[in-house]
DNA sequence: TTATTTGATGATTTATAGTCATGTTATAAC
DNA sequence: GTTATAACATGACTATAAATCATCAAATAA
């Protein structure tokens, strides 16, 4: 008598026909079941919270003051269930169309961008949610579950996630159009005897790597700049110094201005890039659009070892 | 496949519960039913909207991004029905919460609105509509149900509503208090000869009955201003002239200035004021209070038939 | 290796929802 | 007044859906 039990829908919606139709014969006939069935659904319905809906008065059922309020009550939650009905048509359709992306910097601020737009422009359903931080935050947060897939330099180690590793490259050599270097082809370590070296401030494998090469070669810098990724190419070219770069970034900015040329560089420092994501997403449709419709690089900065 | 049944509410609120404690076992724990059933309940949802939501991984249920999605659907929905039960035990516990009224101008505007403010200082659950209009507005409104309840002169034909009696009373006269008339302490029809006469612009059955009674007594009066039984307080405290208008409103206005008198008036002319509604309020508890929370009248303004 | 935990499944029971046949009351038609 | 029609209720029955029991298989922890 006291706790009430919903689970069963289809009496709210007898109900609901009922109050609109206004006789139990007419809600049978439109709902396809029959007279008795409708009588016994609302007297159940009646007992069941414990409150009556319908006056019988000479053989009509006559809706009193709280079948009104009810029906109001249920119009909102039968919409309310119309539109997760849709949105399940939906799931079914295009699978789960909310993702959370995690990005490290090098991707973050247009390579990826690229792809969400690309996805997003072929099916406007997606919702995207998408932020930036460094690799390592970015395997945490996917590991917490705050974000459903990452975009991180390789390589990672996380016996949680999938690691698929989308992209291999080669750092470039990235300097003002006015630089003395810039008639050179090809950039070796020799080149930036005596020069100013901007580089990420993030902790960063290839110019680890750089340093180290240096210090093994013996050559002296004039000196550096350590800044935020995001800068480091306004810093470039505006004269500060020249950077050894991921050849993605270097492409991203070098497209937005006419003041920077992009050199290879010689020996070759590695960049990887790849996705993480929990082994529940590996089927998942979004993920496989993100790597399918991550924009081709120029041929001569895919590593070999990719190209096939 | 193709058509969603979601007339098991239970299936979702087991799918919830699932989604949030991560393993069937728990959930079965959780909702008092077997894990075989949570295992079979989760299986028959899939199958019936046609989506799976749960990796099946090394005897674990590893919850799929399309299960965080129908999750937050169902978040929604579980509200929506935890809003309805409540509404639900309101209803159960205060009846109908919400009334509308529509009420004849002579109550319409301090004595009703009066009436309400007691209700809903009682019980503020209740939602209340009042409209003002003409008596036979009044019954068609609530014959064609724009309206649960309305107050009205009487005497009411219709043969769809119950009539309720609830006031009777005599008409007063009313003028300011320079009057030449003011130290009278009955005016009498004769009282009223050479008079400017102020009354209701609506058909009334007092006014009516008054000029009859004029012209059979032949008494000529000096004019008279028709005007909206909201105005006519107005014009008497200005001097335009006096009435003879129902107690109720009389009272209504004097309350709030002091520059009118109310006096007897013989002969007497009776206005009556009652309820209407349809069967099905019948027993309505909100028609109960209304009837109980009507301000009480000065005792000498019933009249004695229903003084008991 | 053993004990414990997890989810799945066949067989069975239980509960629910609906039907059928019929009854009663009211209204409309003749 | 009689008859036909239409409305809702109800006892008895049936079909369907839901849940259980008992058991299995896989994974994990002791």
């Amino acid at each position: 008598m006291s706790d009430i039990n919903l689970n069963s829908l289809k009496s709210l919606l007898i109900f609901k026909t009922l109050y609109e139709t206004g006789t139990a014969t007419r809600t049978a006939r439109d709902l396809g079941i029959t007279q008795s069935g409708v009588s016994r659904s609302l007297a159940q319905l009646e007992e069941n919270i414990g409150i009556a809906l319908f006056m019988r008065h000479k053989k009509r059922l006559i809706a009193l003051p709280e079948a009104d309020e009810l029906y109001g009550e249920i119009l909102g939650l039968l919409s309310n269930l119309e539109n997760m009905k849709h949105s399940i048509v939906a799931l079914r359709e295009f699978g789960a169309s909310r993702i959370r992306i995690a990005c490290a910097p090098a991707l973050g601020f247009a390579y990826v961008p690229k792809t969400i737009a690309r996805i997003l422009s072929d099916n406007p359903k997606y919702s995207v949610y998408l932020d930036i931080m460094p690799s390592p935050e970015v395997v945490r947060a996917v590991e917490a579950g705050y974000f459903d897939v990452g975009f991180v330099t390789l390589p990672v180690t996380s016996q949680a996630l999938v690691v698929d590793e989308l992209i291999a490259t080669e750092a470039v050599c990235l300097m003002p159009r006015n630089h003395s270097l810039a008639k050179a082809s090809v950039i070796t370590t020799e080149d930036l005897k005596g020069q100013h070296l901007v580089i990420p401030n993030q902790p960063n494998l290839a110019a680890d790597q750089l340093l180290l090469h240096l210090s093994e070669k013996n050559i002296r810098i004039a000196g550096k700049t350590e800044a935020n990724i995001a800068a480091i190419c306004s810093l470039v070219a505006n004269g500060v110094g020249i950077t050894l770069i991921n050849p993605i970034t270097a492409y991203d900015h070098q497209a937005t201005r006419d003041d920077l040329l992009i050199k290879p560089f010689k020996p070759a420092f590695h960049y990887r890039f790849g996705l993480v994501y929990k082994q529940n997403w590996a089927n998942n449709r979004l993920i496989g659009l993100l790597k399918e419709m991550l924009p081709e690089l120029p041929d001569h900065l895919v590593a070999e070892r990719l190209k096939d």
